[in-house]
RNA sequence: GGAGGGGUUCCCGAGUGGCUAAAGGGAACAGACUGUAAAUCUGUCGCCGGACGGCUUCGGAGGUUCGAAUCCUCCCCCCUCCA
């Protein structure tokens, strides 16, 4: 363990709080005692890929620890990847992702930026573009920054050195990726470097680059990968399994009450900043059966929908969400629609489809025999049923409903 | 350049002439139970039709056959090893 200046306690505990990572830790105590003494702040580095435009709950964990660095007066220094991303970054999925355009790349760093803005403080954030220098390196450069790593450091990755042993292809331009954000950290002579365990390799290469392009080497923090609400896989939105920042309260609230339970300690610490110690005594709670899961759930729920939304949304959305699922009552506000018929009767399977629950005919069969159609809290289940002119509630599912009037 | 292996429905993966819209698993969707949790059980799972019928699938194009994912020919793509 080492010790930590009394001064320096709270900033020290906070920025290191739900870490995964943190190298060398002697070396960032170091960094922030003479940031203090020297009045200049250090320069953090986080670098995104603006492939995908949508912020969910996983991009917010490195994004709030930013906001503490920046709270406690260091240079935030947001990078977007346009380079990067218009190659392609090959990491992992076999398939090879598009490429983007300028154009695309242009318009999704905006609606990026616009919702991190959320989280953190515009004026005090410098936001960079990597294309500014990669752009420019010739052949040579990329040789000459080549000449600076081993084929076995590389091997080193586990991800490498697996597809290695396995005998699975492994593309040069892959092992050309690590250089490239670690160029990006020499060039913007970043002090520390935040990332997901994900990234851990990434950036510990661009520490030993830093060192052979006489800098003083980044510090190294990771911060765990979020768990998607399939509470299986990381969260992404190729997997549809994440919370997007941007979503309605009562999906966002909707989508934090369907997480498994066992992912409560990780959200509730990961999304909303609890610290480890109150989330302990949380969870014994539970454990010894004196706070009900649901209660705690709701109560993450409410405050994720706080954080993006308002105190006022939250409340509503768990109303809402308690009428619809827990009092299995039909929902304050749902769609209209109108819907004609020809002899004063709607056949059920038309009813489907037009009002847009199922594609076809056979679609709508399939619901109805699943039992999963409901009319004015009535189960279909006979396919040839008829409904009478008038208004009616059809429930598909769980949470789909519409209230139809048949003319 | 040489040798070998392989491309099957969302994914993995069986299937080597008809019983195959194609085993099994996963994912997904729906139902029961519940706390929109977990676990479990059940159903659906190529597309279309007021449904006993039709149409389209097994890398692509041709061919053999009454009949092909399965056999033949050519082509395309992927992987491994040797150089």
């Amino acid at each position: 363990m080492i010790r930590v200046p009394q001064e320096l306690e709270a900033e020290w505990n906070a920025l290191t709080r739900s870490t995964v990572d943190l190298i060398p830790e002697e070396e960032f105590l170091e960094r922030l005692q003479a940031a203090r003494k020297n009045r200049t702040p250090l320069r953090v580095k986080y670098g995104v890929d603006p492939s995908a435009p949508d912020l969910h709950l996983g991009h917010t964990v490195p994004i709030r620890k930013l906001k503490q660095f920046q709270d406690f007066g260091h240079q935030v220094i947001f990078l977007i990847g346009d380079f990067t991303a218009r190659i392609g970054d090959p990491t992992g999925k076999s398939e090879t992702r598009k490429r983007l355009t300028k154009e695309q790349v242009d318009s999704n760093a905006r609606t990026y930026l616009e919702q991190i803005f959320k989280l953190l403080d515009e004026a005090k954030t410098q936001v960079v573009y990597n294309s500014t220098w990669l752009e420019k390196m010739t052949f040579s450069d990329v040789i000459e920054l080549s000449s600076k790593y081993t084929v076995a450091r590389m091997l080193e990755r586990e991800d490498y050195k697996k597809r290695f042993k396995d005998e699975k292809p492994i593309y040069v331009h892959e092992f050309l990726y690590p250089l490239m954000q670690g160029y990006d950290s020499i060039a913007l002579r970043s002090d520390v470097e935040i990332g997901g365990t994900d990234q851990k390799f990434n950036i510990l290469v661009a520490r030993e680059l830093q060192r052979e392009y006489g800098q003083s080497p980044q510090i190294i923090l990771t911060l765990p990968i979020l768990i998607g609400t399939d509470g299986m896989n990381k969260m992404s939105k190729s997997l549809n399994n994440y919370i997007g920042i941007t979503e309605p309260p009562q999906e966002i609230f909707g989508k934090a009450m369907s997480i498994p339970d066992r992912l409560m300690a990780d959200y509730l610490e990961l999304t909303l900043g609890y610290a480890p110690d109150e989330v302990a005594g949380l969870m014994r709670s539970v454990e010894q059966g004196k706070l009900h899961p649901r209660d705690l759930k709701a109560r993450l729920a409410r405050e994720l929908v706080a954080t993006y939304h308002s105190a006022t949304a939250a409340k509503a959305a768990e109303e809402e969400f308690n009428r619809v699922f827990r009092e299995r009552d039909i929902p304050t506000d749902i769609q209209e629609t109108t819907l004609r018929c020809e002899d004063a009767k709607l056949w059920i399977v038309k009813l489907l489809v037009q009002a847009g629950f199922a594609k076809s005919n056979r679609e709508a069969r399939k619901l109805i025999t699943a039992g999963a159609v409901c009319l004015n809290t009535e189960k279909i289940t006979d396919q040839d049923y008829e409904v009478s002119t008038g208004q009616h509630v059809l429930k598909v599912g769980k949470r789909r409903f519409l209230r139809v009037t048949v003319t």
